[in-house]
DNA sequence: CCTGTCACG
DNA sequence: GACGTACGTGACAGGG
C-alpha cells in the first residue's frame, strides 16, 4: 500500500539526541581501547526507549532518524554569521558521530542526512510530504525551530519530558499559532543560532505584534502605526535584517530527496545486527536489556579489569539462577546454615512480612545468603491457600518450621557481635526482629552504602541497585502479590514462589555488599558511612518504635470544628460565585475567577487548566472577596485532611502512639525524611495550625522537651564562607537578621525597624538557597531590580558569600559532587547541563553543603544521644531537621535539657571545630505546642 | 498515575 | 537579550 492515509510517520531528531546524551552523561570510554562512547551509549538508550515506548495502537508505521551533515548550509550563504557563535564540537564527541549512524542502522531504522542541509530541513520536507499525503506525523524533538511544522496531523513529542506538543503547545510556547511561528522567530531572533531578529524584541513582544498585525509583512508595512517610539524605530530600522531572519528560521519544505516515504517503513530490529553493534561497543547493561526484550540469549562481553560500580560495566560474576536457592524446612538444614554464617563471619539476611509498616507487619519468612548464588528461605507462617475464603483457609501451609523454634536457633547468631548481618534497608528488618525479641547487631546496610556513594545520582532501592550494579532485574514483588484491590499479603504467596523471590533478595543483597564494600574506600566515604549512616539505624529504629502519644479526642474535636467552618465557607463562596461548584478543584476555582468573574492574571498550567496558587489568590483578594475565602477554605481543608483526620488513623491500636518511619537515604543532602505519617511538617506557622501540636502529648507524669538549633544553616554558612561580620554577630549573640540589616543598610541596631529586618532575613535565607533577584523579589513582593539591588549590596558587604557560591559551583563542575564539612558527598550530575536546568543544578549545589552539614551535625548528636541520656528516664522521640523532641519524667526534665543541649551544641566536635558557636534553644511542656 | 497545592525546616 | 529561577522534603485531592 502506498504511503498515505492511515500511516503514521515518526521523525526523530537524531542530532538533538546526540547532544542531549553527550551533555547529560558523564564521559564514558570503551574498556578495551578507551574509545569515548558516552554519547553513543546515551543515544542508544534514548533510541531504544523511543522504540519501546512506541509499541501499541498508536505505533508508527514509518520512521526515520534524521541527522545534520556538514557545517555549511544554504543559510550560511544567506548570512555568514549564522550559527557563527557555536562552540566547536568537543574532541571526545567527534569520533562518536559516525557511531550514532551505525547505531541507528543497527536498530534497522532509516538513517537520513544530506550534505549542506540541517536535519530540520529534512524533517520539514518529509513532514510536509507525509502530511500532504494524508498521514499523521510525529516529530520526536523538543526543538522550538521545528514547531512551525505543527498542525494538520503533525505533532511533536518531547521524549525527555514525555510530552506531546500540538498546536496548543506551540501557542503556549510562542503565543501564536504554528503558521505564525516563523514570524515570531524572525522578530525575536535566536542567540543560540545567531539569528539577529529585531534588537530589543523577544518572543513575548513579537507574539503581541504578530497577533495584532496578522503577519510579519503586514507588521513591517504598517510599522509607523506602532505607538511605542522605540519599538517603532527598531522595526523600521531593521526591516531588512528581520526579513533575513525570517529566511533563516524558515525550514525548507521542498528539498530534493531521492527516496520515497514508503522506504521508511518500520522494520523490527535484526537481533544479530543490533546485539553485534552493542557488544562491539561493550555496553553491558543495555545489551542485556535489549537481548531480554528480543527474547534472545544475552551475548557475553569479555570482562576486562573493571570497577564493580561502573553503571555501564556491571560484573558478570556468577549468573543469577534459582537452582542455588533452597527451602529450609528441617532443623538440621537450619543449623547448617547458621554454622556456615558463624564460620564465614557475615550473612545477608532479609525478612518477608505481611505489611510495609514494621509496627504492624508479621513475620512470614526469613532468607539468608552467604555465597553469591547460594541462598535459602525459611518459610514460617505461610497460609495454606491463596485466599482467605469461607472454608477456614487461614490454616498454615504444611512443611514449615515453627516460628519460635527458628527464632530461638537464629537469635544467638543474629545477636552475635562476631557475625555481621548484611541487609538492604536493615532498619526495617531490625525492627521486625526487635518485635520478636531479637536485637540484630552488628549490621551493614547496602542501601546506606549506596547512599554514601551515590546520593544525588539515583535512589537506593534494591531493584534499582540490582539492575544498575549487578545488571540483574530482580523478580518483582508485584508478580507475587498483584496490585491494587486484588493485592494479597506475602503469607498468601505459595511457598515455592516465595523461596525464589526471598532467596534472590538475600543473594542480591550479598552481591551488592561485595561490590560496594571496596568502593566505599575508593570513593572516600567510609567515614561517612561508618559515623553518619550505619550507627543511625539502631537509633532511629528505637525512636520509631517508641513513637509519640497523640490524643485522639483533641484531633477529633478539631476535625469537627473544621468541618463546620468549611461548610460555612463553602456556602459563602458559592453565594459569591453565584452558583455551586467544587471549591477543592483548582480548575473550577480558576474558571470562576478568570472566566465567570473576569478577573485578570489567570495563568494556565501544562494541562491547560488555570493555576490558582496561594500567591495569585492573595493578589486577587484585594479585588474581590472570593479568593480570600477560598484561601481560608484551603487552609482548613489542608489541616483537616492531612492532620486532624489522617493522624487519627496513624494511632497504633496497641501502643496508642503514632510511629513515623524515617528514611535515612531519602533526601540527597543527608537530611532525614519522615513518612507514614510525616511528622516533620506538623503545622506551626499559623495560629490555627499550631494548635494541632496540642494533640501531641506526654504520658502522665512525663513532659515533652524540645531542643532546636538556632540558625544552624546560617552559622554553617558563616563558617564555611568565612564571613567575619556574621561570625562576630553570632559570637556576640546578636539577632543575626537585624545585624545583617544593620551592616547592609547602615542602620544602627537600636534603630532597626521590623520591615528592614524582615528584608534582611529574606536575604539571609535566600543566600542559603542560591539567591536570585527573581526569587527574592517574589518572596518580598518587591520589584526585581530592587531585589537585585539588595543582593548586590549584600555581596558587596559580604564578599566571601559570592566567593563561596562561585567556588562551590566550580568544584561541582570539576568533581561532579559537592561535600559537607564531614565529608558527605552529594553528587551533582546536572551541574554541567546547559539551558534552563543549569540554574537549578547550581543552586542545589550551593545549598547542599550547607543543608548537608547541618544534617550531619544533628545526626552526630542523635547517634551520641542514647548513651548520653542512658541514666535519665527519657526517650528521644522525633527529629525535625534542626529539632529533637524528647519525652521525660517531669522531675528529670531539666537534667535532660542540660545533657541533651551539651550533646547537640558539641555535636560537630571533635571532627570539625566550627568557628561559630552552635546554640540550642530548649522548651518543655505537656504537649508539643508548649514545648516548642 | 500525574499535577497542583501546601504543610514543614 | 531573554529565559526561568529561590533549597530540601511528603501528603492529599482532583481528574483523566
Amino acid at each position: 500500500m502506498a504511503f498515505g492515509k492511515g500511516h503514521h510517520l515518526h521523525l526523530i531528531d537524531g542530532s538533538a539526541f546526540i547532544f542531549r546524551a553527550y551533555h547529560a552523561l558523564p564521559p564514558l570510554t570503551r574498556k578495551s581501547d578507551g574509545l569515548p562512547v558516552g554519547a553513543v551509549s546515551g543515544f542508544v538508550n534514548m533510541l531504544w526507549k523511543t522504540v519501546e515506548d512506541n509499541r501499541g495502537p498508536d505505533a508508527p508505521t514509518h520512521a526515520a532518524v534524521v541527522f545534520d551533515k556538514g557545517s555549511h548550509t544554504f543559510r550560511n550563504d544567506l548570512y555568514d554569521q549564522y550559527k557563527a557563535n557555536r562552540e566547536a564540537m568537543p574532541e571526545d564527541l567527534r569520533p562518536q558521530i559516525p557511531l550514532t549512524r551505525d547505531a541507528t542502522r543497527a536498530f534497522n531504522i532509516a538513517c537520513l542526512e544530506q550534505e549542506g542541509f540541517e536535519a530540520d530541513d529534512i524533517i520539514a520536507t518529509l513532514a510536509c510530504r507525509a502530511r500532504d499525503a494524508g498521514a499523521r506525523v510525529t516529530i520526536v524533538s523538543s526543538d522550538k525551530d521545528l514547531m512551525q511544522l505543527v498542525g494538520d496531523g503533525v505533532d511533536m513529542f518531547d521524549a525527555m519530558k514525555n510530552l506531546r506538543i500540538d498546536s496548543d503547545g506551540v501557542v503556549a510556547k510562542f503565543g501564536v499559532t504554528p503558521d505564525k511561528v516563523v514570524d515570531v522567530q524572525a522578530l525575536a531572533g535566536d542567540s543560540v543560532d545567531n539569528v539577529p531578529g529585531a534588537p530589543g524584541i523577544g518572543v513575548k513582544t513579537a507574539a503581541l505584534l504578530i497577533n495584532e498585525y496578522g503577519s510579519l509583512e503586514d507588521l513591517l508595512e504598517r510599522a509607523d502605526e506602532i505607538k511605542q517610539p522605540k519599538r517603532r524605530q527598531t522595526l523600521i530600522d531593521n526591516a531588512d535584517q528581520i526579513m533575513l531572519s525570517k529566511k533563516l528560521v524558515t525550514l525548507d519544505c521542498d528539498m530534493d530527496l531521492d527516496y520515497a516515504l514508503d522506504s521508511l517503513e518500520v522494520k523490527e530490529p535484526i537481533a544479530d545486527e543490533l546485539l553485534g553493534f552493542l557488544t562491539e561497543m561493550e555496553f553491558r547493561t543495555v545489551t542485556r536489556r535489549i537481548a531480554e526484550a528480543l527474547n534472545v540469549e544475552v551475548p557475553v562481553i569479555p570482562e576486562e579489569e573493571s570497577s564493580a560500580t561502573s553503571p555501564s560495566d556491571p560484573p558478570e560474576a556468577i549468573p543469577f539462577d534459582a537452582t542455588g536457592y533452597t527451602k529450609v524446612n528441617d532443623i538440621k538444614a537450619l543449623e547448617e546454615w547458621i554454622a556456615r554464617a558463624h564460620a564465614r563471619g557475615y550473612v545477608a539476611v532479609d525478612t518477608e512480612t505481611t505489611a510495609l509498616n514494621e509496627m504492624t507487619a508479621e513475620l512470614v519468612g526469613i532468607s539468608m545468603c552467604i555465597e553469591p548464588g547460594q541462598a535459602c528461605y525459611i518459610p514460617l507462617t505461610h497460609k495454606a491457600s491463596a485466599a482467605d475464603d469461607l472454608f477456614g483457609s487461614n490454616e498454615l501451609a504444611d512443611d514449615q518450621l515453627d516460628l519460635e523454634d527458628v527464632l530461638a536457633l537464629l537469635r544467638p547468631m543474629l545477636e552475635d557481635p562476631s557475625v555481621l548481618k548484611i541487609g538492604q534497608n536493615m532498619k526495617y528488618d531490625a525492627k521486625i526482629f526487635a518485635r520478636y525479641g531479637v536485637s540484630v547487631a552488628p549490621i551493614d546496610d547496602t542501601m546506606l552504602m549506596s547512599y554514601a556513594m551515590h546520593a544525588g545520582l539515583h535512589n537506593h532501592g534494591m531493584d534499582l541497585l540490582s539492575e544498575r550494579y549487578l545488571g540483574h532485574h530482580p523478580i518483582e514483588i508485584k508478580s507475587l502479590l498483584g496490585s491494587g484491590k486484588a493485592q494479597i499479603t506475602f503469607d498468601r504467596v505459595a511457598v515455592d514462589d516465595a523461596v525464589k523471590y526471598a532467596a534472590e533478595d538475600a543473594d542480591i543483597t550479598l552481591r551488592l555488599w561485595q561490590a560496594f564494600k571496596p568502593e566505599l574506600h575508593k570513593k572516600h566515604v567510609t567515614t561517612v558511612y561508618e559515623t553518619l549512616e550505619r550507627p543511625l539505624v539502631g537509633v532511629l529504629a528505637d525512636m520509631e518504635m517508641t513513637g509519640i502519644k497523640v490524643d485522639r479526642e483533641v484531633l477529633s474535636k478539631m476535625s469537627n470544628a473544621f468541618a463546620q467552618k468549611m461548610a460555612q465557607l463553602e456556602d459563602e463562596i458559592h453565594a459569591l460565585a453565584g452558583h455551586s461548584f467544587n471549591v477543592g478543584s483548582p480548575a473550577q476555582v480558576g474558571e470562576i475567577l478568570f472566566e465567570t468573574m473576569g478577573l485578570s492574571g489567570g495563568k494556565k498550567g501544562k494541562n491547560g487548566k488555570y493555576s490558582t496558587p496561594a500567591d495569585v489568590l492573595e493578589d486577587l483578594a484585594t479585588e474581590h472577596e472570593l479568593p480570600g475565602r477560598v484561601l481560608d477554605w484551603r487552609q482548613i481543608q489542608k489541616l483537616k485532611s492531612t492532620y486532624t483526620d489522617a493522624l487519627q488513623d496513624h494511632i497504633n491500636t496497641d501502643t496508642g502512639r503514632v510511629h513515623t518511619s524515617y528514611s535515612i537515604a531519602g533526601a540527597s543532602t543527608g537530611r532525614l525524611a519522615s513518612t507514614d505519617p510525616n511528622l516533620q511538617n506538623i503545622p506551626v506557622r499559623s495560629e490555627e495550625g499550631r494548635r494541632i501540636r496540642e494533640a501531641f502529648i506526654a504520658t502522665p507524669g512525663h513532659t515533652l522537651v524540645s531542643l532546636d538549633y538556632s540558625q544552624i544553616e546560617l552559622r554553617i554558612l558563616a563558617h564555611i564562607a568565612g564571613i567575619d561580620a556574621l561570625k562576630e554577630a553570632f559570637l556576640e549573640g546578636q539577632d543575626i537578621h537585624a545585624a545583617t540589616a544593620s551592616e547592609m543598610f547602615n542602620v544602627p541596631l537600636d534603630e532597626m525597624t521590623a520591615d528592614v529586618r524582615r528584608q534582611a532575613k529574606a536575604i539571609n535565607f535566600g543566600v542559603i538557597y542560591g539567591i536570585s533577584g527573581f526569587g527574592l523579589a517574589r518572596n518580598l513582593r518587591i520589584p526585581r531590580d530592587e531585589a537585585q539591588g539588595f543582593i548586590d549590596r549584600y555581596f558587596e558587604r559580604f564578599p566571601g558569600i559570592r566567593a563561596y557560591m562561585d567556588n562551590t559551583v566550580t568544584f561541582a563542575k570539576e568533581h561532579g559532587y559537592v561535600q559537607t564539612l564531614f565529608g558527605r558527598k552529594i553528587n551533582t550530575p546536572e551541574i554541567n547541563n546547559r539551558g534552563p536546568h543549569a540554574g537549578f543544578a547550581k543552586r542545589a549545589a550551593i545549598n547542599a553543603p550547607i543543608q548537608g552539614t547541618a544534617a550531619d551535625v544533628i545526626r552526630r548528636a542523635m547517634i551520641r544521644m542514647p548513651d548520653a541520656i542512658a541514666k535519665l528516664p527519657a526517650k528521644m522521640l522525633l527529629q525535625v531537621h534542626d529539632e529533637l523532641l524528647f519525652e521525660v519524667e517531669e522531675s528529670a526534665a531539666d537534667d535532660l535539657i542540660a545533657v541533651a543541649k551539651d550533646v547537640m551544641e558539641g555535636a560537630s566536635m571533635p571532627a570539625v571545630d566550627l568557628t561559630v558557636p552552635l546554640t540550642v534553644d530548649a522548651g518543655k511542656g505537656a504537649n508539643w505546642a508548649k514545648a516548642h
